[in-house]
DNA sequence: GCTTTTTAGCCCG
DNA sequence: CGGGCTAAAAAGC
């Protein structure tokens, strides 16, 4: 298992990789180590706001519910939100589910789950909602 | 299985 | 703002 870390203004971001496939992704975690190359670039590029798709292999594992969330988010495009409300009608579940899946998301970032933001406020953020909103502004939208 | 707990929401005054 | 409501998933039994 290899990790990296990369430093933003918010703090750290952690990326660990095994054989190729990234595996997880944390906040506000440093460790020393180096991933793949070309996964390490996208990283970088996509938190200077250079790149817009993040394309690695990951390896993840939950529920058929967590999937079926967390896949959706791949949907979302650059730049743009979703509220929670709008995400459980579209799959026919409630916002509190939607949150309750999104919290233990492995990829953030890979998997937006910054985009998802409450009705009246930009919602919670496991990292802590500093880094939410700072990809959001990485991603020109300001909240 | 069924029951209880928990939830990164929502709505209404 | 604050409280009450809520459905649904996860944890516990």
């Amino acid at each position: 298992m290899n990790c990296q870390s990369f430093e933003t203004e918010c703090g750290y971001i952690c990326v660990y990789e095994k054989d190729g496939y990234v595996t997880r992704i944390e906040f506000n975690k440093r460790c020393n180590g180096k991933i793949k190359q070309d996964i390490a670039i996208q990283i970088e590029e996509y938190l200077q706001g250079k790149r817009e798709k993040l394309e690695f292999d990951v390896i993840f594992s939950g529920t058929e519910f967590q999937k079926k969330v967390w896949t959706s988010l791949k949907e979302i495009p650059y730049g743009q939100t979703v509220t929670y409300k709008q995400l459980s009608e579209k799959l026919k579940t409630s916002p509190r589910a939607i949150g309750q899946a999104l919290r233990t998301n492995p990829l953030p970032i890979y998997f937006p789950c910054h985009r998802v933001v409450a009705k009246n406020s930009i919602g919670g953020f496991n990292g802590g909602v500093q880094f939410k909103k700072m990809l959001l502004k990485i991603e020109g939208c300001e909240f």
